[in-house]
DNA sequence: CTATAGGCCGACT
DNA sequence: TAGTCGGCCTATA
C-alpha cells in the first residue's frame, strides 16, 4: 500500500508531529520516526521531507540523524545542523551523535 | 572501523 | 515505461 504523499498527507502529518515531538537534547534518527508513524519502511521518505522543510519550518528538523548517529545532511548543512545541535547542550563529535547518550525513547 | 548485500519506496529524469 | 537517485536501514563479515 502506498503511502499519501501528498503535502499534507496522514503519512507527512504524522512525520511532523513525530519530529515535533522530540525533545531539546534528544535526536532521533529518521528510520526511528518512520517506525513511530506507523511505516518502518519509509524512512527515505522522511528523510525527504525534511530536505523539502521551508526554511522558515518550526520543525527541530536538525534532531533528525541516522540511524548510527551520523549528519545525514551533505557537508552542505551539516555544519549548520551541528551548531543547532551543540545549542542544545548535543555533543557532536566528528560529526557525529551518541545516540545512546542523546537518542530519544517515545 | 570498512565493505557487501538486500530491501524499501517516492521522486525525478 | 524504465532507470536512477536519495538527508535510509538492517544484517553480516
Amino acid at each position: 500500500m502506498p503511502v499519501d504523499s501528498s503535502p499534507n498527507g496522514e503519512f507527512a502529518q504524522s512525520v511532523y508531529q513525530w519530529v515535533g515531538a522530540i525533545p531539546a537534547g534528544n535526536v532521533a534518527s529518521y528510520g526511528q520516526i518512520a517506525r513511530l508513524c506507523g511505516f518502518p519502511k519509509h524512512a527515505r521518505f522522511v528523510g525527504r521531507l525534511m530536505s523539502k522543510l521551508p526554511p522558515d519550518t518550526k520543525l527541530p528538523w536538525w534532531r533528525v540523524l541516522r540511524s548510527d548517529g551520523h549528519i545525514a545532511l551533505p557537508v552542505s548543512g551539516e555544519a549548520e545542523q551541528v551548531r543547532r545541535l551543540q545549542a542544545e547542550q548535543i555533543v557532536v563529535l566528528a560529526g557525529r551523535v551518541n545516540l545512546r547518550v542523546f537518542g530519544w525513547s517515545a
